[in-house]
DNA sequence: GCGACTTTGTGCGCGTATTCACAAAGGCTT
DNA sequence: AAGCCTTTGTGAATACGCGCACAAAGTCGC
């Protein structure tokens, strides 16, 4: 599930306070979303609460640590060391969560060589051997959009099998390869979708419903002037 | 819909390569999606393409781009201006698709006055006046967690009714407002959590249900050892 | 020790998203 | 001009996730 990320989070954050025990409803309050969905996550899970009372904040951040893997180190690799990548580098939020930077990667030799956040940047034409050596087992692709898909192809093809892109291009990849995509512009975009609705913009669906437009598909066809 | 950035990006790489009609086929395809989800998706949005043909990619890029609200020029102020920030400042994404960085805004005094990616990291303190000023519409917030709900109750009070968020906290925020979050580490849980039911872990519930471990909870009570 | 209260775990119904499959529609070839 | 072929747009079936609401269960006070 991926909701078990922000449950962690938020029963870490009650375990800092010293709370020892939470409800389903408070736990469900921190973590943005409804009692019910979170009892049922947990209930998935196999761990239990006791009734009556709630959970044992620090049992479920122990059962949740486990099915998410976490009881283990994860090594990654950052590919790509531009803005983002030497962000993600230097990001504390990897290290503190089992996640290890054993590699900083990048195609340009200018870049090569530069220490980041305590790691020399390395040049990717070892990318096959580093991945083989440290144990890579996830690869964080931050390369620009052109460099990506080729990045990926020598990635699963050295054995990794989860990848993070930050690159502004669908990647495709064998079956049993999982991809997960962050990209900054589309987060953006749907802001803005919602913010030109709110304004009444051409999404307006309401407004063409209640008559301030014609009905049908003319709106759009009289509104295009290329 | 979500998905009309994703189908803007994949039309845009078509008109890179000089392609001036695309099938559902072929651009779900290349968005990575299902080619009647696509359709039913454009025809939604009141646009049309040409049976027998497909869809014109120029007319399509207009349409989506109007539908988004990119036809006009959205104002972003990042607050916070660490590793994150400093990486977002400097990332071309935002500038190319109508998001236009008007302000960086930091509490830290050793930051304030920096010059990144050609603009000067001003006082937090001014954080209203700057909104009022500029018209700001969308903010990002890269600070710290401890004081990300702060900063976002400070812009939500100021007339911003859009938040990216990339702190790792949920943000309570009126009705109204919409906020977007993006979790770097929750990224790489839900790729560890995949990546170990591939090695067979603790989520593995097929091993389960195959026998390896006794039917029922109590494969996971078992396994506590706190 | 018992009863009232709290909280979990879950069965059920509902609304939404997704996919299949096909009829309508337009272009292209002959 | 007519028919064939391609591709759209969409009706219908399905799958999925969500949240309500309630019974079971366990605790705490008296």
């Amino acid at each position: 599930m991926a909701r078990l990320p922000v449950y962690l989070r938020a029963l870490h954050t009650l375990q800092e306070r010293g709370v020892a025990t939470v409800s389903s409803e408070e736990l469900a309050a921190a973590a943005g979303v409804n009692s019910a969905k979170l009892r049922k996550d947990l209930s998935h899970l196999g761990s239990y609460g006791t009734r009556g009372v709630g959970y044992e904040v620090e049992y479920l951040v122990y059962q949740i640590s486990r099915e998410l893997g976490l009881t283990q180190d994860w090594v990654v690799a950052i590919i790509g060391v531009g803005n983002l990548g030497r962000a993600l580098a230097g990001y504390g939020g990897f290290a503190s969560r089992g996640f290890r930077v054993a590699g900083l990667l990048d195609a340009d030799e200018s870049i090569v060589g530069q220490e980041i956040a305590g790691m020399t940047v390395e040049n990717i034409g070892r990318l096959e051997e580093l991945i083989a050596e440290r144990g890579v087992s996830i690869a964080v692709i931050a390369t620009p959009a052109a460099a990506a898909q080729g990045v990926c192809d020598r990635v699963v093809a050295a054995g990794v099998t989860s990848v993070l892109n930050f690159a502004p291009v669908v990647l495709s990849v064998p079956d049993g390869v999982d991809v997960r995509k962050v990209d900054l512009s589309i987060e953006l975009q749907i802001l803005a979708f919602h913010e030109q609705r709110k304004a009444g913009g051409p999404g307006d669906y309401d407004a063409l419903a209640t008559g301030e437009a014609p009905p049908g598909t003319a709106h759009y066809v009289e509104a295009v002037d290329l």
